[in-house]
RNA sequence: GGGCGGUUAGCUCAGCUGGUUAGAGCGCCACGUUGACAUCGUGGAGGCCAUUGGUUCGAGUCCAUUACCGCCCA
């Protein structure tokens, strides 16, 4: 047997068997046809990511999965990776050349890419580190990148296919241009931010009129690309205003004036200049009334010629200027202080600068009809349920993806121009006379990469060979996808939509939206607040598996978590008591097998086994319906109160006595005891690989190399669930409660002695006494327990319970009368009320018979517990 | 503006298809080291289940309404 220490070493431990895991490949996984297999892929975090609170979350889920699968008996494979991040990483390098004074350009698209692989070589993926860490049962002989050659092929792949298919197109649209980074961005990369701003009202002449039309703006310095003037057709300010023109300020052009019923009659004046090349809503308003879209801005968001004499100013600064001018030049009103929200990059934070521009679109309509039908069939299912309605909101509305960015880091569209005559190619390879072609420049969106992951990720890029792809064909479709739900369209819909076009199959069975984590405050967590803890830190604290357990723990389906550090206790404590408990049951071991005073006969069950066993399987059972219906946190729950209340605080507590009691069966005793110990730390490995790992190799000396995470995972046994063993154990526990209870009001200490009576009401009640006997006295400490049939005299304290009284002798004071006045008075109460249940004529004739018994019956206990201690006072 | 959640003990939450004297953990109070565990044990206090109305023999649980909080979409 192996020496178990007396403290519960956390991180040698840990630091041991994440090694033991990692450097025997333990988690590898390989096709296996005689076995089910179950297959996951990570969530790939950015390359350039380091972990968060928020991840810790996300993958204990998935390992939590991986692992009881595993004890299941699949093949289980879990695929790890991170992607490319293309804006996050291109900002990061060009950050660290800029601190060393030299600028992308300068250098060249070319050797740009090089720095950025280099960087990535040597400082990407610090975040898959990290997850080790965390001890997550990834295959790491797996683990791929977004931008590495295979994931690269198949990325080209689907966009040649889509472009022949006509699915992909090139286009002028409004998008989210960002000025710093120079790239278009999709609406998912862009933030609001509530700004302090102005709203401007400006006279807009009308032509062959001596009148004006008031337009109210927050962005005066876009008039330069006004082509027209909206205000709503209801209006009644407006309507001889029909087929008429303004004059637009300082440029002297004529505009038409628009009627729409999108104009907001209760805004400003109720008139709107439209810019239809810089604000969205104007954009479709252009389309709608074939405006002209004048582009104002060059690429880093200053004006063009169109500016006039404002031209390669900021935006900043022209809008200063022109209200300024309208100033002297009499068209300008007002101004008010206005709040409204603002686009922010979110990784930049430059604004955003809506603007019209060459972009490349995938058309999405084709490819979201069956991705919505296998929803609706539930052969995706999510969790929590209510994300279909999302889902479902978002497809049936689904616009066209703006894939490309202008960016140098990323997949660079396989398109080629030629140079002479503009012709359009596009394949996997370039063409052959390369030198009379150029390439586009831009480069896809990382997502477009991302939305491959469960294929890619298990070799598809080797179409040509697909159904001999092995790996594939035996892994895809994978089983589980745990991810936030804020990237449900970003990623989720996109990759069930790629998975139906390239592989006719759903890409995962269930998707389980995990918890968004806050602060303990519930805000979310921020960088700017501080108050996101460091996950690595709370882990050298407190102990992995300490957090692991706490965020499930506190997680529960569909709700937000609300988490401090301190929370983290939760998990270190319940550990501890985990591990001691072991430690408590094979010190016992060794003394009962070695000391030679403990025999091995083979005792029969008692009401304490049963009961143990029905409470063990039940759990089981409880666990079994949890983890299969995404209930996590119900999971460790159900353990958590388990083993520290049945299995510690009675189970454990009853042992010390009965080894005590009967010598000559302590090896059959403290065996059992272990084998339903090490079941729990089964049970609770997925969770806690750990310290699970640990105590089962110290249980048995024999596990040199192997792993818990391959033993079988407890299966339960129905016919041991027995509601009467469960009844029968909770008498015996009131009967020690009542004692306790008694002793403790009446400033008895636990430790001093006591005698108690026993009165019994039925020849049943004395024979459960009986085999109650020992424990009690034991676990209440007590001087003598004896059967009694009558009181004598009237100087004890009392407890009174349906087939029982107790009774301490002791003075009896004013306290303890008071407590029977009180619980008189709340049994009259209760009896009242089933009273008046049952007097209801409606309830005894409609509610169901066996209810009304069960009323009866409850009844007869509490008068017979009442009358008991109305003699009391 | 549209949609989706939430509102139960000081805090964080359980409470399934309506029938419990409404539960847990943390926190709080009192006592305690009986050799697994003070990262612990024993005991205790603490709730008009957000509002208003309805359905029902019976509502924390179902329906509607209002209020407040949060998220998503526009």
């Amino acid at each position: 047997m192996a020496e178990i220490p007396n403290k519960y070493d956390i991180k040698n431990v840990e630091q041991k068997w994440q090694s033991f895991w990692e450097d025997n490949e333990v988690y590898k996984s390989s096709v296996n046809k005689n076995r089910e297999k179950y297959s996951v892929v990570i969530p790939p975090p950015n390359v350039t990511g380091i972990l968060h609170i928020g991840h810790i979350l996300n993958n204990t889920i998935q390992d939590i999965y991986c692992r009881w699968k595993r004890m299941k008996g699949f093949e289980v494979c879990w695929v790890p990776g991170t992607d490319h991040a293309g804006i996050s990483t291109q900002l990061m390098v060009e950050k660290d050349l800029a601190a060393k004074g030299i600028k992308k350009e300068e250098i060249g698209r070319e050797e740009f890419t090089k720095k950025v692989w280099e960087w990535k070589e040597k400082h990407g993926g610090i975040i898959l580190k990290q997850l080790k860490k965390l001890g997550v049962s990834v295959d790491w002989s797996k683990e791929r990148f977004t931008l590495d050659d295979g994931l690269s092929r198949a990325v080209k792949e689907v966009f040649v296919d889509l472009y022949k298919k006509g699915l992909i197109y090139k286009g002028k649209r409004i998008i989210n241009w960002d000025p710093v980074t120079m790239t278009a961005l999709s609406d998912d990369e862009i933030e609001f931010k509530e700004m302090k701003d102005k709203l401007y009202y400006v006279k807009y002449p009308v032509a062959d009129s001596d009148e004006f039309l008031t337009i109210a703006t927050t962005r005066p310095e876009t008039m330069y690309g006004d082509t027209a003037v909206a205000v709503n057709p209801s209006d009644e300010r407006y309507n001889h205003l029909k087929n008429k023109f303004v004059i637009l300020p300082i440029v002297n052009k004529k505009l038409p004036i628009i009627f729409d019923s999108y104009v907001d009659t209760e805004f400003g004046t109720g008139a709107l200049k439209v810019t239809p090349a810089h604000d969205m809503n104007d954009f479709e308003l252009g389309k709608k009334h074939n405006l002209e879209q004048i582009n104002i801005l060059t690429k880093d968001a200053k004006l063009n010629e169109y500016g006039l004499e404002f031209k390669g100013m900021g935006v900043n600064e022209t809008r200063k200027r022109t209200v300024k001018k309208l100033k002297e030049e009499g068209f300008f009103i007002k101004e008010d202080e206005y709040v409204h929200n603002v686009s922010i990059a979110s990784k930049s934070g430059a604004t955003i600068e809506p603007m019209v521009s060459d972009q490349w679109f995938v058309s999405m309509k084709k490819l979201a009809e069956p991705a919505i039908q296998v929803v609706k069939d539930g052969k995706v299912k999510f969790f929590p349920d209510r994300y279909t309605k999302v889902y479902f909101h978002w497809m049936d509305n689904i616009r066209d993806w703006c894939i490309s960015r202008q960016l140098w880091w990323g997949h660079q569209i396989p398109i080629w121009y030629k140079k002479d005559t503009g012709e359009i190619y596009c394949d996997v390879k370039p063409p052959a006379d390369i030198e009379n072609w150029f390439q586009e420049p831009d480069v896809l969106d990382t997502w477009f990469s991302s939305w491959l992951w469960p294929i890619s990720v298990f070799g598809w890029e080797n179409r040509p060979d697909e159904d001999k792809n092995e790996e594939l064909n035996y892994y895809y479709p994978t089983d589980f996808l745990a991810t936030a739900a804020d990237i449900i369209f970003l990623w989720v819909a996109r990759m069930i939509m790629s998975g139906l076009e390239y592989r006719k199959q759903i890409p995962f069975k269930e998707v389980y939206f995990n918890s968004i984590v806050r602060d303990g405050k519930g805000r979310k967590m921020s960088k700017t607040l501080g108050n996101s803890p460091d996950p690595l830190v709370v882990m050298d604290k407190y102990g992995t598996d300490a957090l692991r357990f706490t965020m499930v723990y506190l997680a529960p389906l569909g709700n937000d978590v609300l988490f401090d550090e301190e929370k983290t206790e939760i998990g270190r404590n319940f550990v501890t008591k985990l591990f001691n408990a072991g430690r408590f049951l094979l010190m016992n071991k060794e003394k009962i097998f070695t000391s030679g005073e403990f025999g091995d006969e083979v005792i029969e069950d008692d009401f304490i086994d049963k009961w143990i066993d029905s409470r063990f399987n039940t759990v089981l059972d409880e666990v079994e319906k949890n983890l299969s219906e995404y209930k996590l946190n119900d999971y460790t729950k159900s353990l958590y109160n388990f083993v520290w209340s049945d299995f510690c605080d009675w189970y454990i507590e009853i042992l010390k006595v009965k080894i005590n009691t009967y010598p000559n069966s302590a090896k059959n005793i403290i065996t059992k005891a272990l084998h339903i110990y090490e079941s729990i730390v089964k049970l609770l490995h997925p969770v806690i690989p750990f310290v699970t790992e640990e105590i089962w190799h110290i249980l048995e000396g024999d596990r040199d190399g192997k792993s818990v995470s391959f033993s079988e995972f407890p299966g339960i046994d129905k016919s041991k669930i027995n509601e009467e063993s469960e009844k029968k154990f909770e008498i015996f526990q009131e009967i020690v409660s009542g004692i306790r209870n008694l002793k403790a009001e009446n400033d008895i200490s636990f430790s001093e002695k006591c005698k108690v009576y026993a009165v019994c009401s039925s020849e049943i009640a004395e024979k459960t006494l009986d085999e109650y006997n020992a424990y009690i006295f034991k676990l209440c400490n007590l001087e003598s327990l004896d059967k009694i049939k009558k009181l004598d005299g009237d100087k004890y304290l009392s407890k009174v319970l349906a087939d029982f009284e107790i009774h301490i002798p002791f003075e009896i004071n004013e306290k303890q009368i008071e407590k029977y006045k009180k619980e008189i008075e709340n049994l009259e109460k209760y009896i009242a009320g089933i009273d008046k249940k049952l007097s209801n004529q409606g309830f005894v004739a409609k509610a169901p018979a066996n209810l009304v018994e069960a009323e009866k019956a409850k009844r007869e206990d509490a008068v017979s517990k009442l009358e008991k201690l109305k003699k009391l006072i």
